[in-house]
DNA sequence: TGTTAGTACCTTGCGATACAAGGTATTGTA
DNA sequence: TACAATACCTTGTATCGCAAGGTACTAACA
């Protein structure tokens, strides 16, 4: 069922701080949300490419540099909008939990 | 992002009321969730191969007879665990949304 | 210096889900 | 009997997520 909500939760976590595949599985772990390696690389490509996100490389203290993705100011309106329709979503589960 | 929320917004339905197909389309559209037919039939069908739902037809007024669905036990169950998920994602979200 | 372990990034192939489009069948009405 | 409305279903396509496998850089150690 969590499918499609992995790009809302990834956005959602940059918006509060830039962060590299490793990060992001593991906060997202924290969270409750798995997401494996394979899933999440094509997906960060993806949001890149469409212009939702930026990286930049940084140096790492034990082992090779890392990608450090940032929402970019696209990324931001787009999660805006994923805001309202994860909003919207809930409003339909409620109404049809409740209803009756 | 609505991507498999469907099931359970189905099963939420059928929790309350048989229904059959364009009941479903209808009602979850009052609830603002769009379901197309093609999307809707090869559902219903699964759910019932897997034994969540069954099915009787019922004579309509205007035009041919209805299939209604409805919930079986194993469907019940299911719908059960599919709540859980539901809180699980809800927890996961205002983590994610909340954090900082 | 060569090897190994650890970290990080990425690709390919598969299954599942949803949509668009098109098709079949039954009923009521002109 | 022909047509419109209703209801059910199938096929082809795109996307998403996962499992598995692969490449590359760094550090530690023999």
């Amino acid at each position: 069922m969590r499918k499609g909500m992995l790009e809302y939760c990834i956005m959602l976590l940059l918006r509060r701080q830039p962060c590299y595949a490793n990060d992001i599985i593991q906060r997202l772990h924290e969270a409750q949300m798995i997401v494996m390696e394979g899933t999440l690389y094509p997906l960060l490509s993806r949001l890149k490419r469409d212009g939702l996100l930026g990286y930049e490389w940084r140096e790492s203290t034990q082992g090779p540099p890392r990608k450090y993705y940032v929402l970019t100011d696209d990324g931001q309106q787009a999660l805006d909008q994923l805001d309202a329709s994860w909003e919207e979503i809930l409003r339909t589960v409620n109404i049809l939990k409740i209803k009756e």
